[in-house]
DNA sequence: ACAAGTACCGACTAAATAGTCAGGTACTCA
DNA sequence: TGAGTACCTGACTATTTAGTCGGTACTTGT
């Protein structure tokens, strides 16, 4: 595997997938339990879901909190590496919704 | 095709795909002829490379000028949008770099 | 005449990513 | 005994994304 040529390019690697942007979307707003973040993710699927999640536990970005009891409940949360990245991502954010119309139009 | 989320989800879109990232660092440096960026985003194929471009420029970050000579000459560049779109990556490319020893170790 | 340089296009194939669906555990409540 | 809840797992398929490779047009240099 090829080492990282900048830190977009090692950036976009860790927020890569379909559906990472929205999870971590979700979850700078505090901790979610799997199920919250079905609901909050609208369009996820459980599989996708579980998968994204397990491959931004393994980069350190989220944190998963089992909790035992039942019926189960497993809770997500932002790690402070977590914490560095969505904040980083937030000017991101921001341009994202000002030019959300354009965008929008120019999409297909 | 449903509207975006938020920002983040908005902004992902945009610069998704393998070779978006690194096109967009290469072009914040200035001005790019078609193969200066074959060279200097290693690893790209010309038909990737044509297909982002196209992509980035149907979404109005990349401004394309042709200049009628023979040998041919293609100037790539960001238009305005595309500029902002690199501020507000800044942060981003920042936190790849500061985690990037991080990030390596965890990738596989 | 013909190779070389520059910026492409398009058919086909391969790899990566995502979706569907059936199942599984481990308890609680009626 | 059977239904319900929450959190998954894994086999299989579909879709999306990327890569390979051959070809084009035009002109300069040999």
């Amino acid at each position: 595997m090829k080492p990282y040529t900048c830190g977009l390019d090692a950036a976009a690697d860790v927020i890569g997938g379909k559906w990472k942007p929205r999870i971590l979307w979700a979850l700078s707003h505090g901790p979610r339990r799997f199920g919250e973040l079905r609901k909050e993710v609208s369009g996820v699927t459980e599989k996708m879901l579980i998968q994204q999640l397990r491959e931004l536990e393994s980069r350190r970005i989220v944190h998963r909190e089992v909790y035992r009891q039942v019926p189960p409940k497993v809770e997500y949360s932002l790690t402070p590496l977590g914490e560095t990245l969505n904040v980083a991502l937030a000017p991101l954010d921001l341009w994202g919704a000002e030019h959300m119309e354009e965008l929008e139009s120019s999409r297909c």
